[in-house]
DNA sequence: CGTGGGTTTGAAATCTATCAATACATGTGG
DNA sequence: CCACATGTATTGATAGATTTCAAACCCACG
């Protein structure tokens, strides 16, 4: 009996997975993907779970299913900056080399995919489709990286947190009806988080929350739940 | 009768050029060299020239044989912001996307090889070896964009000047002997360059720049030139 | 009901930006 | 070769934004 011809063959630890399709795996046929799949594992992580230590030698990379991972960089002294954040369905970690740059840990609770650096690298080798989902991935990620810059380096602290705000809204919310004017999300970040990510301090970031909140372009239940009844507000302070 | 087996086929505007060794044209064989060579055109650009402009239709990459680019992206009221420099023999272009998204003007005199986007992508279709060359420039773009993230967000503007001009003297020390304690070099770049870079204003700069070489750990010659006469006391301010 | 993490709010201090004037370099023409 | 003009850089005084230090608040949880 021949079995349903989009699942021959596909492992049971991928036939739901997000990452099949939208990420890195979709590069994979299912002789490919059963080979990673029986290196593979999948686990969940808790909220401040450290994945990746800086200056870490790296022997697994991971898919993100679900949850953020933020990547940060501290200084001697202490002071962070996060200067990355991984949404599902992300590829974790960093080709070419052993070492870790950064450190990078879970924002969230966060369910991973995770599979030795050698099955990966192995298979970039035979598959060119898969390297250049991985080449593709870093040059997006270079992109926001780029965009961030300016943020960082330009931006005043109102327009930072509604650039931010606006940054999340489109990565996480859950309904992603493609052009809703308005948002619903939890906050993936604490203040702490959104104050590292920012090049800010906890106290700033409050302030302007409050400020957004008083001029009545955002609304937060239960200090995470944030709401945008008109993302073109939002987006008139982001300062672009 | 036989020609020296080392230049044996290499198109003569190739002989010479360092992207054939440590840019990525290292990553094709002879043939392949004179194909892309036939489309190529070697060219300079005064200090100022816009060489690609945001938003613009991008039709052909370039390598950067000497001198310096700088990458900008500017908010709608024109505060600016320098999101990367390029030095020789780096690549520049943003494969698999026909607009650009920032703007690359000549930070000083340039000489660029410039061929079509149709060539490259085409040949990286063949070459995987090209393909990862350029994948592994990006992923050290990334690297760099992320720690200038934690500069531009978390370094004081004395902390900035410092990190500016250690990478600086990394990139351009003509006589770049490995691990000198010291360092001579011209600016590439103009007080307004630099601000743009670090997300300052010209006076900060000046104003900082005034105070290291007030504390002799740099020496400014006609504004341009610069001396570090010990690497090791300007690493000490970049708050690393 | 108290404890503790995370958040908000307030007042003062600090850093960098802004505004304004002066100095310096480079190149031109007399 | 010098005087002048122009763009670029330095220096000064003041203003403003964000940080710092401190205290209160709020909620989730034991």
């Amino acid at each position: 009996m021949r079995k349903d011809v989009h699942t021959d063959g596909i492992p049971v630890l991928c036939a739901s997975c997000e990452a099949r399709h939208r990420g890195v795996c979709g590069a994979l046929d299912p002789e490919q993907l059963v080979a990673l799949a029986r290196t593979s594992h999948k686990y969940n992580a808790g909220s401040g779970t450290e994945l990746v230590g800086d200056a870490e030698q790296v022997d697994s990379y991971a898919n993100v299913l679900s949850g953020v991972v933020k990547l940060t960089k501290t200084l001697s002294d202490g002071r962070q900056q996060i200067v990355g954040l991984q949404f599902a369905p992300d590829f974790l970690g960093r080709p070419f080399k052993a070492e870790s740059e950064l450190n990078a840990e879970a924002a969230t609770e966060v369910s991973l995919c995770a599979f030795p650096r050698a099955s990966i690298e192995r298979m970039m080798q035979d598959s060119p489709e898969l390297e250049r989902r991985l080449y593709r991935q870093t040059l997006k990620e270079l992109d926001e990286a780029r965009d961030w810059m300016v943020t960082l380096g330009r931006k005043t602290a109102s327009e930072k947190i509604a650039s931010f705000l606006l940054m999340i809204a489109r990565n996480i919310d859950p309904n992603a009806e493609p052009d809703s004017s308005s948002a619903r999300f939890d906050l993936p970040l604490t203040r702490a988080d959104i104050a590292d990510f920012l090049g800010l301090t906890i106290e700033t970031v409050s302030r302007q929350l409050t400020k957004l909140r008083a001029d009545k372009v955002i609304s937060i239940e239960n200090n995470r739940q944030v709401i945008v009844p008109d993302l073109g507000r939002l987006e008139a302070r982001a300062g672009n």
